[in-house]
DNA sequence: GTGTCATCTTGTCAACGGAAAGATAGGCTC
DNA sequence: GAGCCTATCTTTCCGTTGACAAGATGACAC
């Protein structure tokens, strides 16, 4: 379908985008290069161009894509907050490049419609796992200090994890070592 | 004192080091152009070459300085859990720079001498904080997995309010949030 | 005052991001 | 089916960057 011959490319947008996801998984953001996407792509160096603007143009593309990917992941992961945490740290390792773009507002447009949007979904799909915890719970009078805990407690351990940081004791599951660190916050009465 | 007229700055590598962390404090680690620091430092384009060797060199330096920094600014608070909490996230935003190096290893080499051993402070004042936990709670008998949750929530509202990606309701005072996230995870008995 | 060495300069190269202007393909209208 | 239109891609060019090589300068020891 996607005949890489000929004058146009086909789907030049999704091949630049996927070519990113690869370069950025190898080297990081920093490395990314619109010429050597366009090379691996097959097309000239200023293709990229048409459909992005500029190189912040394809990372905000990226990062909103990545907001969506996430957004989909944690309703994917069920109602509780535990599978919810454990899905927060699992799109981070297994999404890594959406991931590191998508908390690096410095590389892209952060106030781009299509980010605000994609960004509002992921925030809703995280503040909506909160409300779901038991009633009965000491801090449930503040829903919102809830989810802000949570949401730092795994974004924390996804980035020290993705970052290398953390001892090898750790072990080399992070889907595991995530759920034991979301427990420590919320322990069952 | 350090005088920059003449042939020989005085104190370059210093002043490159300054010069970094005001251009990342206001642009980011990846508009980050050794040519533009040796402009601001007032010498060729080639000086830093000689000190820092290439660009992940100064950025190796800049992590190195900032896990010394780190590891300091834990001891100076003392030996309580929820402020050595506080002053990690005072850290991350009072020193944002050297901050947002430390943990992108991509940007510089993670195997430097320098680096590996002001790692290791940083992270033995981590550890140390935990220790000094009342001896009957509930997670008593796993340290280890204290320091890590601990680690991560403070680390992950850090590089939540650094990102900006947090709501405007969570305050303007990272400091005072801080402690109520980390409290969050340890309450008291 | 002479040698030595760290420090800094000048000159150069390939790669990059971005802009401008032109070429091509495929679809649309009549 | 002829002409046109528009999105897509190419070619060419400019200024900037990181890195390297070779040379200039000055501080300091002896």
């Amino acid at each position: 379908m996607t005949g890489t011959r000929g004058y146009h490319h086909g789907d030049l947008r999704r091949a630049l985008l996927a070519a990113a996801v690869r370069v950025i998984e190898e080297t990081g953001p920093g490395a990314l290069s619109l010429r050597d996407l366009a090379r691996r792509a097959g097309v000239s160096h200023a293709a990229p161009a048409h459909h992005f603007g500029d190189k912040a143009g394809l990372l905000t593309a990226l990062a909103a894509e990545g907001f969506d990917l996430l957004a989909e992941a944690l309703l994917a992961a069920g109602g509780d907050l535990l599978d919810r945490g454990v899905a927060y740290v699992d799109f981070a390792v297994g999404h890594r490049a959406h991931f590191e773009v998508m908390f690096r507002p410095d590389l892209y447009r952060p106030e781009a419609e299509e980010l605000v949007a994609a960004r509002e979904r992921a925030g809703d799909a995280l503040r909506s796992g909160v409300a779901a915890l038991p009633e009965g719970r000491p801090t449930a009078e503040d829903p919102q200090g809830d989810a802000l805990a949570a949401w730092s407690i795994v974004h924390g351990f996804a980035t020290l994890w993705l970052s290398g940081a953390l001892p090898a004791r750790v072990g080399e599951d992070p889907r595991a070592a995530a759920r034991v660190v979301v427990h420590r916050l919320f322990p069952e009465p």
